[in-house]
RNA sequence: GCGCCCGUAGCUCAGCUGGAUAGAGUGCCACCCUCCGAAGGUGGAAGUCGCACGUUCGAAUCGUGUCGGGCGCGCCA
């Protein structure tokens, strides 16, 4: 065993926090430079051990290759607390360093104002290989979630029309959140919330109505507001063929009940083609026939964080940070869509949910402060914070340099199933995923589509499949590989490339963290970029056999996180393209 | 007017808990095909990190202000 491994069981309870990849054993290069390195510090300066807060050592990885392979900066970080120059400072933690640590290729070099910079031997650096054989599929996983229950909520599209692009992104990043959340230990339930209650569904069931009218020669007037896409027309064709006793749609609760089916319908099948699967959907209509909007606001009253003013009934949500106070009940008597929204995410709560994650379109922001005022009022002791909201900008679809102007209104827009149908699954569900959820994004259907290494998704499947295909030239058996000399992985390319696959396991923690799917696209780009120069670099298949078992041991890890990389994606790890 | 997001290379975008000479892809320029895939490879030029001030030993990163773009601001959802 390596040395590395005894020292996370003497650090561990010290860095608990920086402790990635729990469910291994294995410990991550960062995590045991730090652990020897917080060891030295506090051999060095005894008087620290009892500060607090205690000093944690922090550990970067520099960008500039000649400083090393990490970079400590206590040195800098103590000046002022130990009132010694900088360099002084990193004299003694590296004279302080446990010898015969194993880890570090050589004495660590003080650079710059006090930096201290580390190399690992190249022993420490291959351990990763033996970690991911042994791990496969569960390498990067980590356990710090605890079991904690833990609901994302995505898409919650009304039942109004298909989805289009902007649902598609929703889609992709809330079952990427899902999926990484699950991989650091989470029990994750995914739900889908239908507004299926209210004006917007009145609004359909009229516009479907409408289209009956019509194609019946009887004529009307369509709703101002109403859904003016062709799957209007088609619903109103399926109603008509399966209800001949109403061909004008008088019926309006079964048109209505008609045209949600049809529609929930429809969208089930686009999520399926997009490989999404919630766990459960909840019905704003069940708020209302459970009662909840009336326990809700009852609650409200009673907490008397209300008012009654022009015949209606105002939550005073400013009292907790909102910027104006908000209607629940107009005067008409009837509730606005605030109070089920409140009610629903107090089922969150209660439903044992201590954590929530809602992913909306960065057009709803404004609905942010005003749930989570009313969930304060409500004084149930749901945490200040609650939910967590994940936001997505807009999409802009380019096809041959062209935007595609979307309009629901006018019901010309793109819808995910058009384009799923035309670029795949992998390159929508990857081109959705690849930039920050907060910033806008544009489309390119041609990029999106083109089978070269351009294509970012294809770029990375291809360094998985090429992969594959050198073990299949090889024709030998994987497992034999466990016995390679790896210490004959000298060239500079194995060892940045070493490096970077040990990185994954930090990197799922820091997504799952950030709640930022991109952070693991970005890096299988980097990845798979190492992997094709290092396959443009070297050859594989030699006649030196230690060597190629060497090499073939390294790539076999390779191949194994990129799949674990795409899998947290959703995306394929094809085996040849 | 108020709130949220964004402003980094010609273009599309990264930049982790503040760190050393700010990165990638694409485009541009120059070289390179006896090769497990030339639909490729290697190298190069290219940025006042919108602007100003502040905090700090150190700011693209944190704070304030300001300019520009997007979105939201209804007794609609």
């Amino acid at each position: 065993m390596h040395l590395a491994y005894a020292l996370r069981v003497d650090h561990l309870a010290i860095h608990s926090a920086m402790s990635h990849s729990a469910i291994s054993g294995y410990l991550d290069n960062r995590s045991a430079v730090a652990a020897l390195f917080q060891a030295a510090v506090f051999d060095a300066f005894p008087a620290l051990r009892d500060d607090s807060p205690q000093f944690v050592v922090a550990v970067e990885q520099p960008k500039n290759p000649d400083h090393g392979h990490f970079a400590v900066n206590s040195a800098l970080h103590l000046t002022k607390r130990l009132g010694k120059k900088p360099r002084e400072i990193a004299e003694s933690i590296v004279a302080a360093l446990k010898a015969d640590n194993g880890l570090l290729a050589s004495r660590p070099e003080i650079a710059g104002p006090g930096f201290i910079n580390v190399r690992l031997s190249r022993h420490a650096e291959t351990q990763v290989i033996h970690a991911i054989r042994a791990l496969g599929d569960e390498f990067g996983k980590s356990h710090v979630g605890n079991d904690a229950p833990l609901m994302v909520e995505f898409v919650s599209a009304n039942p109004t029309g298909p989805l289009h692009v902007g649902h598609g992104r929703g889609a992709a990043i809330g079952d990427t959140l899902a999926r990484l959340l699950d991989s650091q230990g989470y029990k994750v339930t995914r739900e889908f919330y239908y507004n299926d209650a209210g004006a917007q569904i009145n609004n359909l069931a009229a516009s479907v109505t409408a289209r009956l009218k019509e194609r019946a020669g009887v004529a009307c007037e369509f709703p101002e507001d109403g859904y003016r896409g062709d799957y209007i027309r088609e619903i109103a064709e399926l109603y008509a063929a399966q209800h001949p006793e109403d061909l004008l749609g008088n019926q309006t609760d079964q048109v209505r009940g008609f045209a949600v089916a049809a529609l929930r319908h429809e969208q089930d099948l686009d999520l399926k083609a997009f490989d999404v699967q919630f766990d459960n959907y909840y019905l704003e209509s069940s708020i209302y026939t459970d009662g909840l909007v009336e326990k809700t606001v009852a609650q409200l009253v009673a907490n008397g964080h209300t008012y009654e003013e022009g015949g209606a009934l105002w939550l005073r949500t400013t009292t907790f940070g909102d910027d104006k106070d908000r209607v629940m009940r107009k005067s008409d008597g009837t509730y606005t869509y605030f109070v089920p929204d409140i009610a629903y995410h107090v089922t969150k709560f209660q439903r044992g949910f201590g954590r929530a994650i809602t992913e909306l379109g960065a057009d709803h922001h404004g609905s942010l402060m005003r749930v989570k005022a009313g969930l304060q009022a409500m004084g149930l002791g749901i945490p200040p914070g609650y939910p967590d909201y994940v936001l997505h900008q807009m999409i802009t679809v380019m096809r041959g340099g062209e935007e595609v102007k979307i309009s629901k209104r006018a019901g010309s827009y793109v819808t995910l199933r058009d384009l799923i149908d035309e670029v795949g699954r992998d390159a929508t569900r990857y081109f959705f995923l690849m930039r920050k959820s907060d910033s806008q994004l544009t489309f390119d259907i041609d990029l999106a589509k083109s089978r070269s290494e351009d294509n970012p998704v294809y770029y990375v499947q291809y360094a998985h499949a090429r992969i594959c295909r050198v073990l299949e030239q090889w024709g030998g058996d994987v497992t034999s590989l466990s016995d390679a000399d790896l210490s004959r992985l000298e060239s500079s390319y194995e060892s940045t490339l070493l490096r970077s696959i040990a990185d994954f396991p930090e990197t799922l923690a820091i997504a799952a963290r950030e709640l930022s799917p991109h952070l693991i696209a970005n890096y299988l780009s980097d990845i798979a970029a190492k992997m094709h120069t290092y396959y443009n670099a070297e050859r594989f298949l030699l006649d030196d056999v230690g060597l190629t078992h060497a090499r073939l041991a390294l790539i076999v890890a390779v191949r194994q996180v990129i799949r674990n990389g795409l899998r947290v994606l959703g995306v394929s790890a094809p085996e040849r393209m």
